[in-house]
DNA sequence: TTGCGAAAATGAGTATGACTCATTATTTAT
DNA sequence: ATAAATAATGAGTCATACTCATTTTCGCAA
């Protein structure tokens, strides 16, 4: 699949981007963001444009299909989630451990619950799988401290470990789970994780 | 939300259907399966309508709605799991096993990946939760044998099994899981059901 | 500053597909 | 057989995703 958006220039950072482009580019995706949060993924591009302050031309531009605008939206929306939720490990430097750092994961996705529940109801995939991905480095150190210091199995890989957290949050996005459910549900997911069972 | 379709008689299991909408109703979940898993849940209401030999208007008296179609389309699918499975705990009788159950559910809810995440891609809501509550009777059963057996945490409620169930299963569906990782997944699952660890 | 070529924006127009409804056909009960 | 009720029909309406010829804006160099 590849990335939408951006018609011109397929490589990583090309420049000779117009300003207006970027400008309006961003106008579109924010306004998307509004409009579909409050009307739902069926509003109508027109209205995507209007509230953006420009042509419907301007945005098939640059999302050539409604699916490319809606994907992209999603993209932004979990993009900052996960900028926010490495920011956070960032400050907490060695001291996060793996369990806070799935609970504040879970926490962060729920807290936009709104949008995302809007969007993918009316078909737009929000895979927080993918997403996930991004934070592998960090997820990464964090499982090998845990390991290194016993508290999570040794054969746990961390490709098996982003696979459950994602479906965690998949569950608690598409059926509202709430705070202490969450916790329970990770509750019961670490107890799996633990090589050593203490209950 | 409302069952959809059927748009007379609200109650239980009223008489007074005519034997010919009966059976366009039929046709059309039929044609609407097939022309779905083909072309995707974009395909036209009209091409579901020419597969099912009927006129367009016909779709609309029995599903009001486009995505009270696919709704209907997937409800009829996951019924049609559910009592497979439920088949299958009847059959092996008090000997199936909690763990055997969840591989079987995943199992038959990942063979027709096909279709319901073709559906899915393009908006309708599989609630996989949904579908698994009806299996509750099963569930409560098999999981307050476990219990008493031992094999299972005493405080694990069936409402949570039914969630990490489900979160299971959605991640199945969503990202393709291989067999073999289905029941690794399990088996990390289960390693934090157990009340006593051994490893 | 001004001129120019390239990139982007515009928005009226087209195509498609969801949904309606007045009319016709079928079913069921008497 | 007949009538009343229910269902099927399909041409037409309307909304909306998407196109493209034209106009505007940008960025650069002289």
């Amino acid at each position: 699949m590849a990335r939408s958006g951006v018609p011109p220039s397929g490589g990583g950072g090309d420049k000779a981007v117009r300003a207006d482009a970027r400008r309006n580019r961003a106008s579109i995706l924010e306004a998307a963001e509004a409009v579909f949060a409050e009307q739902g993924a069926s509003a109508s591009t027109e209205a995507v444009a209007a509230h953006a302050g420009v042509a419907i031309g301007t945005v098939f531009r640059h999302f050539p299909t409604k699916p490319d605008l809606l994907q992209a939206v999603v993209m932004n929306l979990l993009d900052r989630l996960i900028t926010e939720v490495d920011a956070m490990v960032e400050n907490q430097g060695a001291v996060t451990a793996l369990f806070e750092f799935c609970t504040r994961v879970m926490a962060v996705s729920a807290r936009n619950r709104a949008v995302l529940a809007r969007l993918a109801e009316t078909g737009v995939q929000v895979r927080v799988g993918d997403a996930l991905t991004r934070l592998r480095p960090a997820i990464d150190v964090l499982l090998e401290r845990a390991q290194k210091a016993g508290t999570v199995r040794g054969d746990l890989l961390p490709t098996e470990l982003v696979a459950l957290l994602a479906a965690l949050c998949q569950g608690a996005l598409t059926d509202a789970w709430s705070e202490p459910f969450r916790q329970r549900m990770l509750t019961l997911l670490f107890d799996g994780i633990r090589p050593t069972a203490r209950r």
